[in-house]
DNA sequence: CGACTTTGACCAGCGC
DNA sequence: GCGCTGGTCAAAGTCG
């Protein structure tokens, strides 16, 4: 049976209207979104991403964590006192009293980065990769979760996050972060096959360099500039669906 | 049965 | 220090 939740790139639904690059950028989490709305910022070392407080907030029901487990507690000592009490515990109960894994300590070094928006109606976008998911977070300010993906071959460290666009909730914006070890497994499609190269392109050590075009269902944007120069001189297909003005967002 | 998804909790970072 | 949030873990569930 076919996966439902991939979708070919012929696919007339599905066509990419920007991109951009966020390598090292320490952290753009509150919103990639924003990137296309604020003007031009050059390159910092700081986060370029300060004003979520200007977001419209959506009264979401807040989650707190209400486990008052302590760490102590999750140690390991008292994980038989607890047993000994008489009480049968779930092994969804006793999972937790097992030490968790060691998190490294260390600040972990940001993998290069970057993303693209994609308008399509499913969440995760064929890319050639096969991806396991491994988790999936509701994201403040936004009805629609967020889904964390790994590459599943083996040593390849390479992650994607895939959410929706907040203002335009028929996009998709895929985040890539690392650099995948390994050829392409699976490449359905031609243009599947055409979109890794890019990805395998774009995710090579210059990461300031203006993007290539993605292919022709994708128009790279600068990120920097937001220049239509990097527009490439071949107009595909995506010239066909959406004029070129919709798809550079400029603001002077 | 293996591969993958779901899901709730843990953990770290950050702002107040 | 506390609470919020994003990111991750890992057992259980699902599917082919």
């Amino acid at each position: 049976m076919e996966r439902k939740d991939f979708v070919k790139m012929e696919d007339p639904s599905y066509y990419s209207l920007g991109f951009m690059e966020l390598m090292n950028m320490q952290d753009f989490s509150p919103s990639i979104f924003d990137m296309f709305q604020v003007p031009p910022v050059p390159y910092v070392e700081e986060p370029l991403i300060q004003h979520q407080e200007s977001l419209d907030v959506l009264n979401a029901p807040a989650t707190p964590n209400s486990s008052s487990i302590s760490s102590e507690s999750i140690g390991g000592q008292n994980n038989e006192e607890h047993e000994e009490e008489g009480h049968h515990k779930t092994k969804k109960e006793n999972k937790y009293l097992k030490p968790k894994k060691t998190i490294q300590k260390n600040k972990k070094e940001r993998e290069p980065r970057f993303a693209f928006m994609t308008k399509s109606e499913v969440d995760h976008l064929e890319d050639g990769f096969r991806w396991r998911k491994y988790g999936q977070k509701a994201v403040k300010n936004s009805p629609f979760p967020r889904s964390y993906y790994k590459c599943t071959s083996p040593s390849c460290n390479v992650k994607k996050r895939v959410e929706r666009y907040l203002n335009d909730t028929s996009f998709v914006v895929t985040t890539y972060e690392g650099q995948h070890t390994h050829p392409t497994p699976v490449l359905t499609t031609r243009s599947s096959a055409v979109c890794h190269e890019q990805l395998m392109r774009l995710s090579a050590p210059n990461h300031c360099q203006v993007p290539y075009l993605m292919n022709n269902y994708s128009v790279p944007l600068n990120f920097y500039s937001h220049e239509p120069s990097a527009l490439p001189t071949d107009h595909g297909l995506l010239h066909d669906i959406v004029p070129k003005s919709s798809i550079v967002k400029k603001e002077d």
